[in-house]
DNA sequence: GCGATTTCGATAAATTAGGT
DNA sequence: ACCTAATTTATCGAAATCGC
């Protein structure tokens, strides 16, 4: 309960925040004098606010020699821990890993209707953005796609980066948080397997034929999970 | 040791809360 | 409404660290 006031603390100021809200998304390690340009505060409260975010272990900070003699500089990054507040008390996270470990039980069957809900709650969640637009698929150009597909997995918390590769039809997909992780670590393949079917759902919902081939994956080490979507359009079937 | 560079610590400034 | 105490934030200078 300490820990959780220390926290609290720690976040309740805006500029300290926002930090963190930076370093979120810039997916790389910072250094004091970067945030104190970007926030044009002094590099020594830069420093406080880092140390601070540091305390309640939100960010992880490693020393690294600067190759230009001096003192190491400090370099920050996101810690890979996970801060979970909820009031009042909510436990999803042992959930998840109940009904993960009832669906094993299962076997074949179980993990075939784990990817079918998956998809369809993919496809469900772009059907979802599509009314909130009140336009129809063939209104929106593939760049207006792409827009909503990324702004529907902002929405999911993925800090997506989507690139569109006019030539081969494909996008190329990361994803730099993966709000399965904790789940995921306990059977990775199943979830995410399943997770790779929501995206898939997510991508029918706007586009008619989707090859989705995975890349990278970050429970594999690597810093962000990365796939590649092939993509049919709907001009292509006609012709 | 010296210069460059960063951290640490003291203090000033600003904001907030409480009391009369 | 005003003053004071307490807390938080920003600034500045000293100390520490590294390469030469």
């Amino acid at each position: 309960m300490e820990h959780t006031l220390k926290i609290t603390n720690v976040l309740s100021d805006p500029t300290r925040f926002y930090i963190y809200q930076y370093i979120t998304n810039c997916h790389r390690d910072v250094t004091v004098q970067e945030i104190a340009d970007k926030f044009s505060i002094h590099p020594n409260v830069a420093r406080l606010h880092l140390s601070k975010l540091e305390d309640v272990r939100m960010l992880y900070a490693e020393t690294k020699k600067t190759g230009r003699g001096g003192r190491p500089s400090k370099l920050y990054r996101l810690s890979a821990e996970v801060i979970q507040l909820s009031f009042p008390f909510r436990n999803y996270q042992l959930l998840s890993s109940i009904l993960l470990q009832s669906l094993e039980k299962l076997g074949p069957e179980g993990s075939k209707a784990l990817y079918e809900t998956g998809y369809s709650f993919g496809k469900e969640m772009m059907g979802q953005e599509l009314h909130r637009l009140s336009s129809s698929i063939d209104e929106l150009s593939n760049k207006d796609k792409i827009q909503l597909l990324k702004h529907a997995a902002i929405l999911a918390g993925l800090k997506p980066e989507l690139e569109w590769d006019e030539e081969e039809s494909s996008i190329y997909f990361e994803v730099f948080n993966c709000p399965f992780k904790e789940t995921a670590k306990l059977n990775k393949d199943k979830v995410c397997m399943m997770h790779q079917q929501f995206f898939i759902g997510m991508f029918e919902a706007v586009f008619p034929d989707v090859r989705l081939s995975e890349r990278q994956n970050m429970l594999s080490g690597c810093q962000q999970c990365a796939y590649k979507a092939h993509v049919c359009e709907p001009s292509h079937i006609m012709n």
